[in-house]
RNA sequence: GCCCGGGUGGUGGAAUUGGUAGACACGAGGGACUUAAAAUCCCUUGGGGUAUUCCCCCAUGCGAGUUCGAGUCUCGCCCCGGGCACCA
């Protein structure tokens, strides 16, 4: 009988008295890294997303020691964070208490997935001996000029009451708590992550070596999009009888011929001087209004066009057109240079805004199918088209009119070619308890002064009641003790900084931590990271695209800059995962289909619901969950053990064993070895598994025609490829078979080529495309040959009876279509 | 609206470069064992036709195309999932 419970927990003992996974990262002579994304404890213990992520990493992580290399595989919990703190709340206890606890359950359980973890380099970002060294990357930052304070409408989370970075925002709703967002006008700190955005982009788009990134396309393409670079120019125009001129960023410059109207927006600095007495009352009046809304509502009333006429007007240079000056709330003052020039015949919100307000529309683009009629409806607006109503760019394509229009702007000194990026500046302050201090202190005298490295950590103090109170101040507000204190520059009396990091500046950097996890002395071993990094294999989900992944590779390129490493690009190999589904849709409390993991384990063994979460299909596609199969795989796993059970009782480890076999009777074992490994090494866990029960399945079959020899080999090739999925098995099986040390010791098995290769093949004889026949014949058949029999089959005289054959095509021991 | 994925039996999913569509499972049906059930084992299983182990037709979201040959490539649609979005 299989007795999961005993066989896993033998096991894992096993594992941890020895210390098999414990990595020597100073003299380790193939270093692999293998990283999975830590996991955020939440209260309710380990999501079976999680476990969906973990057991790929850990096989493929399993996969590349049986390869011969030294696997660093590291955990660690991302505890700090919005998430656990309002968990905390809801039920009503302490964040401090409900982490320990949660602390222990998720080791507990990640222990029980059977991982190959380097247990001896734990990392929780939420205990003083990691955070002081996040308060150190704050000061590298702040040193560097890459951390600094500044007024601008943030994002504000009226139920977090905190505020949260571009990246945390979903769709207009806090990542954390799905409520809306709003913007507010607040001093934070942030991250000067748009001094990086080149690099973040050039590193995306080009192959160097030293810059390697080898990730799925569409992360990729993902970060190159919220990047957002996009080239145009700054067109200046004057106000026509002002001293005064207003800016406008356009893309599409080509279309300037056309332009009727400029729009700036509410927020847009020089507004005030440029409107005209006459009208100032009702511009502020409008700007007082949009102030008010609330950046939803401003969404939410995207169609319809607002605004207010400034009374000037700015002079096109390129047409003399007289273009009236109009403030709107459509024109966001944080985008491109807060100022629009208006083409409504060739922008659909220019198109929208003219119509409401009754602005001459101008087509100085026909479509390509000719069209240059009236643009008088939405759908007639075009973006691409030939030049036309545009003097020296008639007739030209619109690219290569802008091209020319460029050129010819900045020669008159109308315009400046610039690019702009729709990537911001990271906001990492946070008005809550749950994360790092900020180790900045505010000094009437000085100003804002670092706390001196020395210093570290800033601990977080104990608070009794560690709630939001929604002031714009985190609740370290509260604590006098913590608030109170003197100036490291003058000596004099000063205040602590009361917000807390953001948690995404916790992860950015983590996966170097693990290298020197319980290092006191520093932050980053210089020597370590060099051995062992960039990270080998990074598997995580796609939903970090724009967070996580773009954070940490920001943070990367400053230590880079500073000198902590000698690569700009923190995973050399990046893969993400789909989401795990139940039944054919999303998990959640609410439809109560949440799988608990421990649940299953329990049941079935770690090793059963580790095989059937690789078995599920393509993990980069996501898994569809479903009981029944679940008692399908478990139904293999007792059948796998049967085999090994009976060997067991029944025969002994032979005296003598061969490495390879190459009895033709087992040329199954040979190709099986040949499917799993071409298999994993595509990261197609699925099918691998598949092969291996096809192995199987012919081994129930099959084994007693072997002699014992081969009965053997079999086996024990079989425990090898079974091992990285159900690691408990494997070595089991590997102790059945006789074998005193660990199967992880072994080596992932060859395959001999000559062995795979079928001597009879069975060539499909197709008439038309069509398959008619089959014949088995040697490999190497030559065409003739082929044809030859082919005719001769009676199913395909029938077919071709007294018809010409017009045409052979032949594919050697494949097939042969005939075409009559 | 734009950018990524994806659409294959009753179900999850295979098909690596254009070359036998449906691997491997699940479920279902039938049988064996059993007093019975569970467990286990064996057989069948895309749809239809002819009719019986032989053969034919139809089938990879829909419609065209390229090709000797298309799930795979091209074009035009439809649907589902995800991301971005008044980004100038």
């Amino acid at each position: 009988m299989y007795d999961h419970k005993k066989i896993e927990e033998k096991w894992r003992k096993k594992w941890r008295k020895t210390e098999i996974y414990k990595a020597d990262l100073d003299k380790d002579k193939k270093p692999y890294y293998n990283l999975m994304m830590f996991p955020y404890p939440s209260a309710e213990g380990l999501h079976v997303g999680n476990m969906y992520a973990f057991v790929h990493s850990d096989c493929w992580g399993r996969y590349m020691r049986l390869k011969g290399y030294d696997v660093f595989e590291p955990i660690g919990l991302d505890g700090f964070g919005i998430h656990s703190e309002n968990f905390a709340m809801k039920i009503g206890q302490h964040i401090k208490d409900v982490s320990k606890r949660t602390e222990k359950r998720f080791y507990k359980q990640l222990h029980m997935i059977g991982n190959q973890y380097d247990w001896s380099r734990t990392v929780e970002t939420y205990k003083p001996d990691y955070y002081k060294w996040t308060q150190w990357l704050f000061l590298q930052m702040y040193k560097k000029g890459l951390a600094y304070r500044k007024k601008s409408p943030v994002n504000w989370c009226p139920s977090c009451k905190t505020v949260l970075s571009d990246e945390q925002v979903i769709s207009g709703k806090c990542e954390r708590c799905d409520n809306l967002i709003e913007k507010k006008q607040m001093k934070q700190w942030f991250f000067k992550i748009t001094d990086y955005a080149q690099r973040l982009l050039d590193n995306l788009e080009q192959n160097d070596p030293k810059k390697k990134m080898n990730w799925s396309q569409d992360v990729k393409t993902g970060q190159i999009n919220w990047i957002g670079r996009s080239e145009g120019i700054n067109i200046t125009y004057e106000v026509e009888g002002l001293k005064e001129t207003v800016t406008c960023f356009t893309s599409y410059p080509e279309t300037n011929f056309g332009a009727t109207f400029i729009v700036v927006a509410p927020e847009y600095k020089k507004l005030l001087g440029i409107t005209k007495k006459e009208n100032l009352d009702k511009v502020k009046k409008y700007v007082e209004k949009v102030k008010k809304m609330s950046e939803q509502d401003r969404i939410a009333q995207a169609r319809k066009k607002t605004g207010v006429f400034t009374g000037s007007y700015c002079i096109n240079n390129l047409t003399g057109y007289k273009m009236p000056v109009y403030v709107a709330d459509f024109v966001l003052g944080s985008v491109g240079t807060g100022a629009v020039v208006g083409v409504p015949g060739h922008d659909l919100r220019d198109f929208e805004f003219a119509q409401e307000f009754n602005l001459e529309i101008i087509r100085v683009m026909k479509t390509y199918d000719g069209d240059d009629s009236k643009i008088d409806t939405k759908e007639k607006v075009n973006h691409e088209g030939i030049m036309m109503n545009s003097d020296f760019l008639n007739g030209l394509d619109h690219k290569k009119a802008r091209k020319k229009i460029m050129d010819y702007m900045e020669e008159k000194g109308w315009g400046e070619k610039t690019v702009t990026y729709k990537l911001r500046d990271w906001c990492v302050s946070r008005q809550r308890y749950w994360g790092p201090p900020i180790p900045m202190v505010y000094c009437k005298k000085c100003g804002w002064v670092p706390v001196e490295e020395k210093d570290l950590p800033v601990e977080l103090p104990e608070l009794e009641d560690f709630h939001p109170d929604g002031s714009g101040k985190g609740p370290l507000n509260k604590v006098e003790e913590f608030v109170n204190t003197t100036c490291p520059s003058c000596g004099g009396r000063a205040k602590r900084e009361t917000d807390v990091s953001d948690p995404f500046v916790d992860s950015s950097w983590y996966f170097f931590r693990y290298l020197n996890a319980k290092d006191d002395k520093k932050a980053l071993d210089r020597k370590r990271i060099k051995k062992w990094m960039p990270v080998d294999m990074y598997i995580g989900g796609k939903e970090h695209t724009v967070l996580h992944l773009l954070y940490s590779r920001f943070v990367t390129m400053v230590f880079y800059d500073l000198g902590y490493c000698d690569f700009e690009e923190p995973y050399a190999k990046f893969f993400g995962h789909g989401l795990l589904i139940k039944d054919g849709s999303k998990m959640s409390k609410s439809k109560g289909n949440v799988i608990n993991p421990d649940e299953y384990v329990q049941r079935f063994g770690a090793d059963s619901v580790r095989l059937y979460l690789m078995f599920l299909g393509q993990v980069s596609q996501g898994g569809d969950w479903r009981d029944s199969g679940m008692s399908g795989m478990f139904r293999f796993v007792k059948k796998l053990y049967k085999i090994f059970d009976h060997f067991g009782k029944t025969k002994a480890k032979p005296k003598i064993i061969k490495d390879n076999l190459t009895s033709k009777n087992i040329s199954m074992v040979h190709k099986t070895i040949k499917k799993a490994t071409q298999d994993l090494e595509r990261m197609s866990f699925n099918t691998a598994i598949a092969a291996i029960m096809e192995m199987v399945n012919w081994y129930k079959k099959e084994h007693s025609k072997l002699n014992d020899e081969e009965n053997f080999y079999c086996l024990k090739v079989l425990a090898i490829l079974i091992s990285p999925f159900a690691p408990h098995l494997g070595e089991e099986f590997w102790e059945i078979l006789g074998f005193k040390d660990s199967i992880f010791l072994q080596t992932w098995p060859d395959y001999k080529k000559e062995l795979v290769k079928e001597e009879q093949v069975e060539f499909v004889i197709q008439i038309n495309g069509k398959l008619r026949g089959r014949l088995k014949l040697a490999r190497g058949a030559k065409e003739k040959e082929v044809l030859q029999k082919a005719l001769e089959h009676k199913k395909i005289a029938k077919h071709i009876k007294e018809k010409e054959i017009k045409k052979k095509i032949f594919i050697k021991d494949k097939l042969i279509n005939l075409v009559i």
